[in-house]
RNA sequence: GCCCAUGUAGUUCAGCGGCAGAACGCCACACUGGUAAUGUGGAGGUCCCGGGUUCGAAUCCCGGCAUGGGCUCCA
């Protein structure tokens, strides 16, 4: 959305902003004290320690003030002082000597008319530089982002040195609220929400007909790429989680329930479930590496304030699988999770991702050697193709280092799904072991791997990268007839049939309508192609097509379109085939 | 969990101390129609839940629940 070659300009320009909302909340309110005020990826904001929370219009109030400010074209001036003289300035400003004590080199502050700030810069010249801005919402957020720590009313804003740059930006919002998965997922009859089950969604007719095309999808792919499929319990004893490590490190984002006196667990993860698969069995190196898949269902007691429609939920479906190998097989195994990562994203559409590599977390379990070693095969495999990634230090979950995938949107948003990660210290938990050539018992390494991550999530993401437009294989109705009189509904009935014979979803819209309002409802509802049928198209046995992009083709006879549409949805094509 | 906002017909929303409203959808009737809304009529409500203030509460106050925006965590 911002030119990379700008973002330095712009990063300087918001920084600025958040001065001048500082410098404007500091005169409407004297007595606010200040927490930080950062650029951020798009726009600023600044924290205030504040008696009231900022009304709406408060904040209009501020950004009248604001706009006086900017009127005045205060220079930003830079100096270097020394700790006392830091201390001094800041007196009343209990979170800027916080901040303070933690500086190690040459303290700097920038001032702007009468207003002081704690800061490394840089900044723009002067406040006038800022031609437009908007102060976006307020938030509660807790100082430094602990809660142990106070609540600060947090601002958000955004600023640009031009009018039409605001408009356009603004506008972007608006479409972006346009193509949010909840209120698409409701209008397109996707799935719903209900009070009585919050963080556990719904999915109506039309959702789980998306979601099973995407299961016979991924299940094509992965048997391919020999994975076996299972399914294994929802429910299992808690003895089995303790000695997984879960109770120890997981347990208080964890169901529980009871019976027969003893207590079991609801799975949060797969992994227990397979290993115990692994175990059934003696294994011989001959069999590695074993792939054992499941679209598992797992629970995980979220914090109620983070629920979002089918981005954070409490129950979600993990394409999950687990990669029972030797050492040897971990960098080979890794290097086909990416590949076939890859393919799968692709063929959703999704071409922009980035990696990110996570390392050991405070809280975990394993040797450092173990870690080590874990760490170096996600490396390599990364390295060996030639994949840019970004280092997320203590990152990690606690059996194990990983990699994550983070998709972008058609809105460039980015959305963390798919997941490898190593696991050293599972497969000794529970003394998994394989025969090895030597007649020995060996410890095999795990992968947990997940590409969609969660399949109601990347739903959620599909519905607003597409814009509730799913490519036609996707569509929960591919093809709506509409016959335009009672004449021609014999005519529409047999294309239909012919239609349903090829294993198309399509349906029939016969009822009392007038064309136009039968094609505005199939617009609403985004259905790829429309089949107007009338005298004509019965006379010559031909349909003539609507897309829903607008396109219109006459006198097509149902064989050409049966067999564009056929390979449009074997191939999984993006795009309509009639353009 | 914490801070803020919101919760009214199937849906989107207006009303904000004094008769419960609109549009779309739904039902009925008429219209047999050519590419984003044919017309007329009708039905439809626990105003999120519980308590309080008041002659009177959808509206004001208190408590709860849910959803959304954030904080934190993560798929």
């Amino acid at each position: 959305m911002i030119p990379e070659e700008k973002k330095e300009y712009y990063k300087k320009l918001w920084h600025s902003a958040s001065h001048v909302l500082a410098s404007a909340v500091k005169e409407l309110w004297p007595d606010a004290k200040l927490g930080i005020g950062p650029p951020i990826k798009e726009g600023f904001y600044y924290d205030f320690d504040v008696k009231e929370p900022f009304t709406q219009q408060d904040l209009e109030r501020i950004e009248k003030k604001m706009q006086e400010i900017i009127d005045r074209k205060e220079r930003f001036i830079r100096k270097e002082i020394s700790r006392e003289e830091a201390e001094k300035l800041f007196k009343d400003e209990p979170y800027k000597l916080e901040l303070l004590r933690e500086i190690k080199g040459p303290i700097t502050i920038y001032q702007n008319g009468n207003f002081i700030d704690l800061c490394r810069g840089p900044h723009v010249d002067n406040t006038g530089e800022i031609k437009a801005f908007k102060l976006i919402r307020t938030a509660g957020a807790y100082w430094r982002g602990s809660e142990k720590n106070p609540m600060l009313q947090r601002i958000y804003g955004i600023a640009f040195p031009s009018k039409q740059e605001l408009d356009a930006y603004l506008k972007k919002l608006e479409e972006l609220g346009e193509r949010n998965h909840i209120k698409l997922g409701k209008q397109l009859g996707i799935f719903s929400i209900h009070e009585e089950a919050p963080g556990f969604p719904f999915f109506l007719p039309k959702g789980a007909i998306i979601w099973d095309e995407m299961i016979k999808f991924l299940k094509k792919l992965h048997i391919a790429e020999g994975y076996k499929f299972v399914r294994t319990p929802i429910i299992m004893s808690k003895e089995l989680w303790v000695r997984s490590g879960h109770w120890d490190h997981y347990r208080q984002n964890m169901y529980f329930t009871q019976a027969d006196d003893r207590m079991l667990a609801v799975k949060p993860m797969n992994c227990p479930g397979h290993i115990l698969i692994y175990k059934e069995k003696r294994h011989s190196y001959k069999e590695l590496p074993i792939k054992i898949a499941e679209f598992g269902i797992v629970h995980r007691l979220e914090r109620s304030g983070v629920l979002y429609g089918l981005i954070r939920v409490r129950k979600f479906t993990q394409d999950d699988a687990h990669i029972f190998c030797t050492e040897e097989q971990l960098k080979d195994e890794i290097i086909k999770i990416i590949k076939l990562t890859d393919k799968i994203y692709k063929t959703f559409g999704f071409e922009d991702y980035s990696m990110e590599l996570s390392t050991r977390p405070e809280d975990s379990m394993g040797t450092d050697e173990q870690w080590e070693h874990a760490t170096n095969a996600l490396e390599s495999a990364l390295k060996e193709l030639k994949i840019d990634y970004k280092i997320n230090e203590g990152e990690g979950a606690f059996y194990g280092p990983k990699i994550d995938f983070h998709i972008k949107d058609a809105l460039e948003r980015e959305w963390q799904c798919a997941t490898i990660q190593v696991d050293f210290s599972m497969p000794e938990k529970f003394d998994l072991y394989y025969i090895g050539p030597d007649d020995k018992k060996h410890r095999p390494v795990m992968i947990h791997r997940a590409i969609l991550g969660s399949i109601e999530r990347f739903m959620g993401v599909l519905i607003e990268h597409y814009g509730g437009m799913f490519p036609t294989w996707l569509s929960p109705v591919q093809v709506r007839v509409m016959p335009i009189t009672d004449r021609n509904l014999e005519y529409a009935k047999a294309v239909l049939e012919k239609l349903r014979e090829s294993d198309i979803r399509a349906e029939l819209d016969s009822r009392k309508e007038t064309l136009p309002k039968k094609i505005r409802e199939a617009q609403l509802e985004k259905i790829p192609y429309m089949l107007v049928i009338g005298d004509n198209e019965q006379k010559e046995g031909s349909v003539t097509v609507r897309t829903r992009k607008g396109v219109i083709k006459k006198s097509v006879k149902l064989e050409e379109f049966l067999s564009l549409i056929k390979e449009e949805i074997e191939s999984r094509a993006l795009e309509l085939s009639i353009k």
